[in-house]
DNA sequence: GAGTTAAGTGACCCCTGGTCATTCGTCAAG
DNA sequence: CTTGACGAATGACCAGGGGTCACTTAACTC
């Protein structure tokens, strides 16, 4: 007696949800690579084959979940800039991006796989989907960046969003390595070499702002 | 009759530069992913086992080859910083440090890949050589960039570099896509998210820069 | 020329993403 | 309740790429 057979269409949203829910916890705890699609069956009690019934390959199931984990990113970025009203300091601006970021780990380690890996396996249907989302939530970023940033020409805010997610995947990369990387940053000199992601994102973005304003 | 064979300690080092040349343009024609270790063999008219007795894994292959080309890179960048004398503008450097970058897609490729890809599978040896010589190459680097911009702490430097490198590996990946990705931005409404590599570095090293001269 | 060393070889192993003929749970019609 | 049909789920199987190692043989020494 194997598991409850989908048949309407929101049970398989459901378990297509589960599918994605074991893949975030699997990536959680390792890495892409290391994240076989035969765990995500078993952790969701299916076998192999079903899963490729809902993914048909495993970039395509971690595409769909930075998709997710992405358009809920943007929503509560967009959420808190549309918070407060009136100008903000550059510094502010930036802590308010750099915390939207605290607890999004796997949100940004995975916009860092999104070009180099993610998009390698994909259709062009996925991606163009992908993107369209994307640009939709950077606009709405942009206007709102416009209105508590006033020195932003419309050009400006899309250039910043652009290098802010440059620097996202950048410095998640430098922070978020393998553990011999680790074992060897440990060393007291490679100091200069560890990054504290909140802390440089912060402070890089704040330069660019007030490299903006300064002009 | 196979190939001759490399015994003393100079043909074994020129056997490891053709594997390395071998890998190089593989890679420049593809991706990582793409390169097999078996067409890695054929190019240098070797069997695929002798190529893993000069390099353990593929990862370690293209760490040594990102080695060699992050050492390049560095030289060539440093030479140019130590040519002129006096203080410069930010653009002047912006440019300086983006127009080091052309024709080195390969170098900034790899350096993308190098914390997901690259040290995944590699020695703690050789990561630390690695580093060991990124560490190096940095503290002349930021030497010379206090040297022409006399705004800058020691710290200050530091931290330019590390975010210098992020924007390297975040805009490198943006502009530099896979085909399906290139194909969707074509798409005409998709120019904000399309990345001209040279010009957005610039622009962003720039305003960096400006806005650490600013505070 | 015989002996010794170790570079080179390629058949082989193993693992993982992906496939597909088959099984069988689910539901609607009679 | 039974039956037929649909299609979700299955898992044995395949392909192919990284990595291994017992063996071959070039190259050097005496």
């Amino acid at each position: 007696m194997g598991p409850s057979r989908a048949r309407r269409d929101e049970d398989k949203e459901a378990r297509r949800r589960e599918l994605l829910d074991a893949a975030r916890a699997l990536f959680e705890a390792t890495s892409f690579a290391e994240v076989k699609m035969a765990d995500v069956a078993a952790r969701t009690r299916l076998a192999k084959g079903t899963v490729f019934l809902y993914f048909p390959t495993k970039e395509a199931l971690f595409l769909a979940l930075l998709d997710d984990l992405l358009t809920a990113w943007f929503a509560k970025l967009n959420g808190q800039l549309a918070g407060g009203d009136g100008a903000w300091t550059a510094e502010a601006l930036a802590r308010t991006v750099a915390a939207s970021l605290e607890g999004e780990e796997t949100f940004t380690r995975l916009l860092a796989l999104m070009q180099t890996v993610l998009e390698q396996n994909v259709t062009v249907e996925q991606t163009r989907r992908f993107k369209e989302r994307v640009l939709v939530a950077m606009g709405a970023t942009a206007v709102l960046l416009q209105q508590r940033l006033p020195f932003l020409t419309a050009e400006d805010a899309g250039q910043l969003i652009r290098h802010v997610h440059a620097l996202m995947t950048g410095l998640r990369q430098m922070a978020d390595i393998a553990p011999v990387a680790r074992e060897v940053l440990t060393l007291p000199h490679m100091a200069p070499l560890r990054v504290d992601f909140t802390a440089e994102l912060t402070a890089a973005i704040t330069t660019l702002l007030r490299g903006l304003q300064a002009r």
